[in-house]
DNA sequence: ATATCATGCAACTATAGAGTTGCATATGTT
DNA sequence: AACATATGCAACTCTATAGTTGCATGATAT
């Protein structure tokens, strides 16, 4: 899976709220993560596939409910993304600072 | 700003190459950072907005052209956003090994 | 067995936004 | 002055997607 997939996944209020959800407690299933969402199961269930798809979820069934749960893959992603970022927006700081205090 | 509208914001291919772009190149102009992305100018400029409105990146007119650079206002949202993911999911992956480890 | 709860799937609507064309305007350049 | 370059703005099309309703199905509890 790409950055962009996960930037895109994780840039809707409603699936951050999901996500902010699972990185406090362990585990949801899928009803219980769709309450107080202000839509309906239906419309969450479709973020939930949105966010599987960019594997920010895995979805496991499990009975007759499905655990749903943070994939760290695209933590990773997002930290590999950052860590470049800040690399070269630190160096470029860096001959910023050097090029401010010459004079 | 919202970690949200970060993330929307670098969730499109377009963007994104704009934003690496950025993070290499020190600073474009609007009309050379808007070449080889396989749409108009006016596209570009859209996107542009959009990044600007999220705090991605600051538009500077200079003359008669248009500086674009990085807000590092962003990075560090998207930052934070990461490490607190980063350290929740951690203490969670320790009590999981400690849990597989009892037994 | 029957009622209840959790989920899946399909069809539909409505809105946001990505991209375009066309034209106007301001700044440089020769 | 004349020309080229960089940009802004408005109107338009088209598609993706957020959200809905309605119904079917499978698992659990009484």
């Amino acid at each position: 899976m790409s950055a962009v997939a996960t930037f895109r996944a994780l840039g809707d209020p409603v699936r951050l709220e999901m996500v902010l959800r699972l990185s406090r407690g362990s585990s949801f299933t899928l009803s219980r993560i769709s309450e107080g969402l202000g839509i309906t199961r239906q419309g969450a269930r479709k973020h939930l596939e949105v966010l599987r798809r960019a594997q920010v979820v895995t979805l496991a069934p499990s009975g007759r409910d499905v655990l749903v749960q943070l994939d760290p893959a695209s933590l990773v992603l997002v930290k590999d993304f950052v860590s470049t970022m800040d690399k070269q927006w630190d160096t470029r700081m860096e001959r910023l600072k050097q090029f401010v205090e010459e004079d």
